[in-house]
DNA sequence: CAAGTTGTTCTCAGTATGAGTCTTTCTCAG
DNA sequence: CTGAGAAAGACTCATACTGAGAACAACTTG
């Protein structure tokens, strides 16, 4: 047996005995907040990157939660949320991150959440926090927002779904504005190109919706998180020719929207877990190679 | 501060102080084998879940390898492949899972990973398994393969891509066949329905042959990861008009398929990362509620 | 040689998409 | 009060993509 297997097999009987690997959870939060993106973080308390900003997260409670209920009560405890209160907030494994040197102090291995929210309230800091805020996404996103004619620089080379999670290095080129500690901005990009591919196929456009909501109110979350601006006939016809996207609650919106334009149908989400056929992105051509 | 807050802080700076978590990979390996899908599997040499089938996986080494490299290796171990000729193997992340219960020795969470490959030798027992193997997926896939008419008790409930992780809870119903030890029924049902999904908007179902290859062999691997038969016409005429999928080699095959018909042209797969637009799976509209 | 398979190309009808128009209902500025 | 501008929603039209099927040639096996 040679001595990796050797301590392979040690380490299964008493992880104890040998350098152990912390496990960690982070959550890319996102919400929409007048039309635009945020992304919750958190400013750290200490040291590594004492000040800076960094996606909330935080241990692991060995042997007393999984790692859906460790993110879920991380995001709560940054959001100020009862963790069952949680409900409406859409909360999905996005991705791990393992490379051993992603954390100065020691290996850390971390699962990273996505998650979707309607409006929620101001964020609150954490008691091992110096603060927390809901940010525009721009702020960490090099080139600003991700327009369609943009060229890209987060998603450089990365093919959607194929997150390739694990390695930790940070490599983001030619950066513009602040960075987020650790590995952050990449998990924060790969959050944000995941958040963009989930509502091409799912319904999950309406869980940044408190209910009901417009149709101009969804095609606004579009707009968000692609980036660009939509075809407003053609989307509306989309999203109502789609079964079970959107079901109408019959009513109508008792004020129009703030700039003049009768008053709107209102809608709550529907019973579809996908949607059939997709809402694909305009214009993606770049992506394909 | 409260006491959870203050272990967070301890475990912070001094983790061997506390409960470890365990952190291991394990790897669902894909490959074709007679038209069939099959997946690598090991016999567990000790308890718990001796003499049961599992997937192929085992500790991070921590400080000293990355999630990706620490998959790469386990995968390497169990074909007897070097791991740095896994070349034309695709390998990416799959999810995580982290129930407290999920070994029953202690918190372990592992991260799972997905890789397709060409034909592969036969598999060889890592030093701590009784015995590797291919063995078809059917065979721990309740109700045989997917096809398009099944119930799809597999994936019942879970939307793809959101292969909501990390619960680790074993819940799969009503089962018929073999099973596979800790939550490895579940990690291989989110690979399979990840692979499903995957070789819809990407190329990878190219990564499963060896090149050259016709565009019959290219189907016959998309019908064994759907588990449905295509029409030979459309696929053809798809697969040629999607940019940068497959490219002409130029050749045709020296002898024809062994049941007859002209020689197939030859072809290796293109440079897209991405199919656009995206080869859909025939009618789901099970899976769309 | 006949029957059966496969590779490849076509046709045709149905559906979805992008771009644009039009009407109606509002708000806001003057 | 009025006119400009914005938005909701319903239409039109040309194009693209899809599923189903047919056709035909090049092979196999019995």
């Amino acid at each position: 047996m040679d001595p990796d297997r050797e301590r392979e097999f040690l380490a299964e009987y008493d992880p104890r005995a040998f350098d152990p690997i912390a496990v960690t959870v982070d959550v890319v939060a996102l919400t929409l907040r007048e039309e635009r993106l945020h992304v919750l973080a958190v400013r750290r308390g200490g040291p590594p990157f004492e000040g800076e900003w960094a996606l909330p997260g935080g241990f692991v409670q060995a042997g007393r939660e999984s790692l859906d209920e460790g993110a879920a009560r991380e995001l709560a405890e940054e959001t100020g949320l009862d963790p069952a209160a949680l409900g409406r907030v859409h909360l999905e494994q996005l991705g791990s991150y393992g490379h051993p040197d992603r954390d100065p102090r020691m290996h850390v291995v971390s699962i990273a959440y996505l998650a979707f929210a309607p409006r929620l309230p101001d964020a609150r800091a954490g008691s091992d926090a110096a603060g927390a805020a809901w940010l525009p996404v721009e702020a960490f996103s090099p080139a600003g927002q991700p327009g369609p004619v943009r060229s890209r620089p987060i998603d450089q080379g990365r093919r959607p779904g194929a997150y390739g999670g694990g390695t930790g290095r940070r490599p983001l080129p030619d950066e513009d504005g602040p960075r987020l500690a650790f590995d952050h901005d990449r998990i924060l990009a790969d959050g944000l190109e995941r958040a963009r591919a989930k509502i091409e196929y799912t319904p999950l456009a309406t869980a940044f919706l408190p209910e009901p909501f417009t149709i101009g109110e969804l095609r606004a979350v579009y707009e968000a998180v692609w980036g660009a601006p939509l075809h407003a006939g053609n989307f509306h016809r989309k999203v109502l020719s789609v079964p079970g996207f959107v079901e109408s609650t019959g009513e109508t919106a008792t004020r129009p929207g703030s700039r003049g334009g009768p008053k709107a149908r209102l809608y709550r989400a529907g019973d579809a877990r996908l949607l059939h056929p997709p809402l694909l992105r305009p214009d993606r051509e770049d992506d394909v190679r």
